[in-house]
DNA sequence: GGCATCAATCTACCCGTGGTAACTTACCGT
DNA sequence: ACGGTAAGTTACCACGGGTAGATTGATGCC
């Protein structure tokens, strides 16, 4: 109700609207978003909440980015490039298929632990961004399908994905395991997933069960 | 607009107003609001559009279920009672570790496979009843860590909840990866998830590779 | 230096949807 | 029959996503 010309809500030292460049805004916004989504929740997070924070009013967010859910794509797509990077030169690193998977799952639980916001957009918020997160998945499972078709050149396309999919699937969920229990290392983390993939249960299962030796055929 | 003493929407059999048992009626909701959640997603799905399809108003809904989150926990609670009860039958017939993991696993993308709207619940509005799927989830690993306990009597507890993550999280993306191409049976994703968590890659890698065998240090 | 121009920004608003208060009515026991 | 109670309804509020139109600050032109 009052005069729009006086306008005084409090901003003593800011001349009360400062004019930025797209760029910048955009890149205030994301961190913005990025960091009340992860602490509210995006079903409990307003687009006023994130204005606040940058300093501006909702109807900017909107011009930038067109709706609150397009303000949650473009975080989890800034999110994707820099988890392929990340992996990719791990991968790049090693000298064989087995290092490959060991230092690849590594960098992939570390990239979590040190972005802890991207974390929970990444694995909290799936269901809104599901087709975006599905895109990342489908981006770390080509990707790891390519390395094992170069460590086991006799095994078909569909089973590559396949397995790729496992690994894709235990990391995510190890990656949440560890973000409950804070005792699991980033190295327990990756001795687990390599038990399984690289050595096999079959290998740590005792013979003093009955018959685990007699059913593998 | 109408008069509400004609009510005239339809129903020529129906006087007006049936009633109907609670346990008869929260069934019906949740039914209907399985169905909704899953073919308009949890955020696109309004309370009115359940309510509706049981033939009832809103109110109803939140006698019964509280919110709107409470009928999608709800929903979720009646999926994870199911699961265990499928997963745990199949690891019962079974004769052995191998076999244990294999019938399970089978058992679990069975599930899924027939009951397409609780798939799309858990899987799909992940974000929205976290806490609840994390549940499910940790009742799942506990359940397969049991099973690895006795079939790996040295692993120590906490490996053996490592693995058993491993184990839930492959599975979880190989139905979703299933549900997106159809081509791969469940026979295929079982298989799959024996070749690493049972036999290992490191027994189908070829030695074409450089130093395969080399670095298992 | 002064002014026109354009884009960035704000104010004020709409409307759909979750959620609730208060009234009504169908069924059940007596 | 008849009252009590639980099941249902209508009518409403509040909050938050989204938008139209006024406003103002930087930029270039003279």
């Amino acid at each position: 109700m009052e005069s729009p010309a006086q306008a005084g809500t409090a901003g003593p030292a800011s001349p009360r609207r400062r004019r930025v460049g797209r760029e910048e805004r955009e890149r205030q916004i994301l961190g913005a978003a990025v960091a009340v989504f992860a602490e509210r929740g995006y079903a409990n997070a307003s687009m006023d909440a994130v204005a606040e924070r940058v300093g501006v009013t909702k109807p900017v967010l909107y011009t930038h980015f067109g709706s609150k859910e397009g303000l949650l794509l473009a975080c989890v797509a800034q999110a994707r490039t820099e988890l392929l990077d990340v992996t990719s030169a791990a991968a790049a690193a090693a000298a064989g298929p087995e290092e490959m998977l060991r230092l690849g799952t590594r960098a992939f639980f570390t990239f979590l632990d040190e972005r802890a916001a991207a974390f929970s957009l990444l694995y909290s918020e799936a269901s809104i961004a599901a087709d975006a997160v599905e895109g990342i998945r489908a981006q770390q499972t080509d990707f790891i399908a390519a390395l094992l078709g170069a460590a086991a050149p006799d095994a078909d396309t569909r089973r590559l994905q396949g397995w790729a999919q496992v690994i894709v699937g235990a990391c995510e969920r190890l990656a949440v395991w560890r973000a409950q229990d804070r005792r699991v290392t980033v190295d327990d983390a990756t001795e687990y997933l390599m038990d399984l993939a690289w050595t096999g249960l079959r290998d740590r299962a005792s013979g003093a069960d009955r018959a685990s030796g007699t059913l593998s055929g």
